[in-house]
DNA sequence: ATAACATATGAACAATAATTCATATGTTTG
DNA sequence: CAAACATATGAATTATTGTTCATATGTTAT
């Protein structure tokens, strides 16, 4: 099998060595899956622009909501969604709740997406 | 304006100092939206299973469709998005092109959400 | 030139997701 | 307790997006 495994793509093009290494380096499709869903929490202006306004401080919903000129409800829709994505967390204070980044990620992330837009 | 600037939340919760802050740090709504594209790529667990093949070696469409389970169509279509979001990069020898990974953004923006959905 | 093949593309369809509007929940104040 | 307020939520609507199917483009080999 010197040649023969760098057939024609009617199988497979490369050597399957390379293919064992892809599939074996491959994580769960869950894992995939969930790492899918958390860029797609990153994958909206909206939550981005709320993101980027918690960089600097914590807000309440009302007050993101006027900073960024969009109302309360598409505000705290999106605020679940963040939350879900553990990407902000809530601290209730009466009948207001602060939210903040959850941790660093967020920061490094979105670093790293600029990077790579702004080369 | 000592008191007067941390109203109730009929206008700012916050002071004016951190809105003025929160502000001059928001990009441009251009890049922000650009910002979000970026993300939105990443944001597919087909991509993301294309992306992690090509962690470990360039290949072609079909070698991508089949090691995957994925119709030629399916992946072609997908390379396209990751192309213009220069995530991959073809390299065309005869008939068939190879793809490999742009930069490395990918693989360090892939590892970071990585952190996060692991911890 | 024709046949076989790898990839790309367009249209149609199905599935997801963002926003709006109305309203519910829960908290504070008079 | 009632009114005012901040936030959350559900349903409906609109917009976006991924996949499939059919077909087009471009390359290699006979």
């Amino acid at each position: 099998m010197a040649e023969n495994d760098v057939e024609r793509c009617g199988f497979l093009f490369v050597h399957e060595a390379v293919v064992e290494q892809v599939l074996s380096e491959m994580p769960a499709d869950e894992k995939l899956y969930d790492l899918a869903e958390l860029f797609k929490v990153f994958g909206d202006s909206t939550r981005i622009k709320i993101l980027y306004a918690l960089f600097e401080a914590e807000l309440c919903v009302c007050d993101i909501a006027q900073l960024l000129g969009l109302t309360q409800s598409a505000v705290s829709h999106q605020l679940r969604v963040l939350k879900a994505g553990r990407l902000v967390k809530p601290r209730k204070d009466g009948k207001t709740v602060f939210y903040s980044l959850a941790d660093d990620h967020v920061r490094t992330l979105i670093a790293q997406g600029m990077e790579h837009i702004e080369e």
